[in-house]
DNA sequence: ACCGTTCGGTACAGACCGGTCTACATAGCT
DNA sequence: AGCTATGTAGACCGGTCTGTACCGAACGGT
């Protein structure tokens, strides 16, 4: 902040301003639809750096979604003040934020299962239904890897139709995990809260949407 | 030059066929990775007959994702061999063939909600949700419309998964819904055809229909 | 058989994109 | 101070995209 309004900010850190831009433009605007250019500008690096710390925009497209690995689902799974029951179903509550699940829009977008990012989505997805099947052993399921996956399809549904269509897809998601869940865990297994939701049809929408 | 196979075709089935090459290559390779050029040689038709039926690829975009409207989910709601509850099923079983709902592959690419395809996106998915609504009233179950979102909810995850890691989703989506249909449904609800179903609400749809 | 209309083939215009390169300015080291 | 490394600003290149213009050939009504 030495210098004028966009003065030189020298180096430091371009790389990270760049994955910045990089994260608010491909998730405005689509990474189709974001030229280096402008995402040059946003960054306040000149296209010259912006090269020599990606060589291409596909890695640039690739470190960006590498970078999602540690932020996303955050802290879901290691609130230690929620039962691992509670824990599956706060997965649900958070995504009013997130427009649409950025692996899935960059597989879209690139349309090449053979692009590095194409391979971080992915590993990304396994590693959230990995997650899932951990909470899910211990909340005491009788298959964990079954719910685990089926909670992770519940995640991408919603997430798509949310995209999709406008209306918030989470509540319903959710509604489908408490029935699931209660479902593969025996009966006698955790200690938890009242609930008799999703036992049977009516199934009244336990996590309230945003 | 009057040669070939199909030489000057003429006219009459130019918009078809700009249509069918539309649906092969959009399907293929993505909306965005296909040109103008390409389509009009893939079929036959020149840029400028293409262009004197659909004013601009948006224009053409918007036409075929409405021309999905009454193909997809061929039958499947209309297959009176079945009983609705297998009807709902029978949802999930087709859809290895289909690489990703054109829709929202549409949706993603075009990453705009006030695209005039996207518009006939969401009708698509609010079609569908009202058809597995409809099937799941005539199933008998005690809140169709809960269970038609749900149901169309875990379509689209399944879409998404297939679509972003290679495994096969479908059938985890369909043990979920075999799950949320026995639970929507109470236990007095008809297993056979011949029984009258729809206990609750109307009962369409009689046997020999169509 | 004639003539207007329509379509195929294609060259072209204008815009944009990814990526490279040159010219200049600054920071830090010696 | 002077030198070097690094960064900025932006022109520039080749390619591709959507969309248009033009010309000649084929068709259809009369």
């Amino acid at each position: 902040m030495e210098k004028g309004p966009l003065g030189r900010r020298r180096g430091r850190g371009a790389r990270e301003r760049i994955l910045s831009a990089s994260q608010q433009l491909f998730r405005d605007q689509g990474i189709n639809r974001t030229g280096m250019d402008q995402l040059c500008a946003v960054a306040q690096v000149s296209k010259r750096t912006a090269y020599q710390h990606f060589t291409s925009k596909d890695e640039l497209v690739a470190e960006y979604l590498r970078r999602f690995d540690p932020d996303v689902m955050p802290g879901v799974f290691d609130r230690t003040d929620l039962t691992p029951r509670e824990r599956l179903l706060a997965a649900f509550e958070i995504p009013a934020s997130t427009p649409l699940c950025p692996y899935l829009a960059a597989a879209v977008e690139l349309h090449d299962p053979q692009h590095p990012a194409s391979q971080y989505a992915r590993d990304y997805k396994t590693t959230i239904a990995a997650r899932l099947t951990e909470t899910a052993r211990e909340a005491g399921a009788t298959n964990p890897e079954q719910l685990g996956e089926q909670l992770a399809l519940l995640i991408d549904g919603a997430s798509a139709r949310t995209r999709v269509l406008n209306s918030e897809s989470f509540p319903t998601a959710a509604a489908i995990a408490a029935v699931l869940i209660d479902n593969a865990i025996p009966a006698s297994s955790p200690r938890q809260p009242s609930d008799d939701r999703g036992t049977t049809g009516s199934a009244p929408v336990p996590v309230g949407g945003q």
